[in-house]
DNA sequence: AGGATAGCCTGCGGGC
DNA sequence: TGCCCGCAGGCTATCC
């Protein structure tokens, strides 16, 4: 479940060790998880051996690797995802590791490992980073953290959509998840389930805040880890011990006391305030 | 257009 | 203890 206060933690904490490391080799345990860039087999340069990391982005639930000879990849943690950043090999799960980097840092050598068990995530290679962002990247919404309420509004007003559908959906905003969508929307005062078309002006604005607040303070309190969420350092956020709303299915409502309800909305399960949301 | 459904995949918890 | 089942969920594809 890694949405973007997630990912973003993640980010943060490989940043600061990564940028400035040289790759010296790449090891593929399981090919199948990793795309090659169009056109080109997916060769060892291709997954920046060779490279010197010059920074790391973040789009959304995707993070980027970004080589200074060029050379950039995607990465995506799907449901399960994990990135572990430690001294060898031999301190990291080798279960459901699919991919692993060995990086020649000033702190002395490090491993980077790419684990994920339930295999909806992978890594995407591209000739440069701006061909990832053409591509990869040109399908995905603004970032959810910066999203401006002007954007949010015109997407709602051309869709009947239910609110809950369009906060899911990665081409509208990128970043939001079924965790953050619940929250927002409790934190709007908005039903999941209304339809987006039916927002005025100051609802639209209303639900683009509080997208951006349940995402920053998201990244403050470094992710939720509900189940097996942790950063690159397997240190664990404190999101969880926060939520209104979200895996709080009949317990009371932290506002009013009212119990809260749960439904599939958008194919997902919802959680929600009957009474506050509207 | 967009809703519903299935599929990908593993781990976990509940029921028996 | 062990087995089966359902559920969790990001994303894509397909059908209606």
């Amino acid at each position: 479940m890694p949405e973007l206060p997630e990912v973003e933690t993640v980010r943060r904490s490989l940043e600061g060790r990564l940028v400035g490391a040289r790759v010296i080799a790449v090891e593929v345990c399981r090919a199948d998880v990793c795309v090659a860039p169009r056109g080109l087999s997916l060769s060892p340069r291709a997954l920046l051996a060779g490279t010197t990391i010059e920074r790391l982005d973040r789009r959304g639930k995707q993070l980027a690797i970004i080589s200074r000879e060029g050379p950039a990849l995607c990465i995506h943690l799907g449901m399960s995802g994990q990135l572990f950043l430690a001294p060898g090999a031999r301190r990291l799960p080798r279960d459901h590791v699919h991919v692993r980097w060995r990086l020649a840092t000033l702190q002395g050598e490090l491993v980077l490992a790419f684990r994920d068990p339930r295999r909806f995530g992978g890594v995407w290679s591209f000739r440069s980073f701006d061909e990832l962002v053409r591509t990869r990247w040109a399908s995905l919404g603004p970032d959810g953290v910066g999203l401006s309420a002007a954007h949010l509004r015109l997407v709602l007003a051309g869709t009947r959509r239910t609110l809950k559908a369009v906060l899911l959906d990665q081409r509208a905003v990128a970043g939001v998840g079924n965790i953050y969508a619940d929250e927002a929307l409790y934190r709007a005062g908005l039903a999941p389930a209304r339809a987006a078309c039916t927002l005025n002006r100051s609802e639209g604005s209303r639900l683009a805040r509080a997208v951006r607040e349940v995402l920053r303070l998201g990244i403050r309190r470094r992710g939720a880890s509900v189940r097996d969420f942790v950063d690159a350092d397997r240190r664990r956020g404190a999101s969880q011990d926060h939520f209104k709303v979200y895996g709080r299915s009949r317990a009371r409502c932290l506002g009013c006391l009212a119990p809260l309800r749960s439904q599939f909305v958008a194919q997902r399960t919802t959680v929600w305030c009957p009474v506050c949301q509207h």
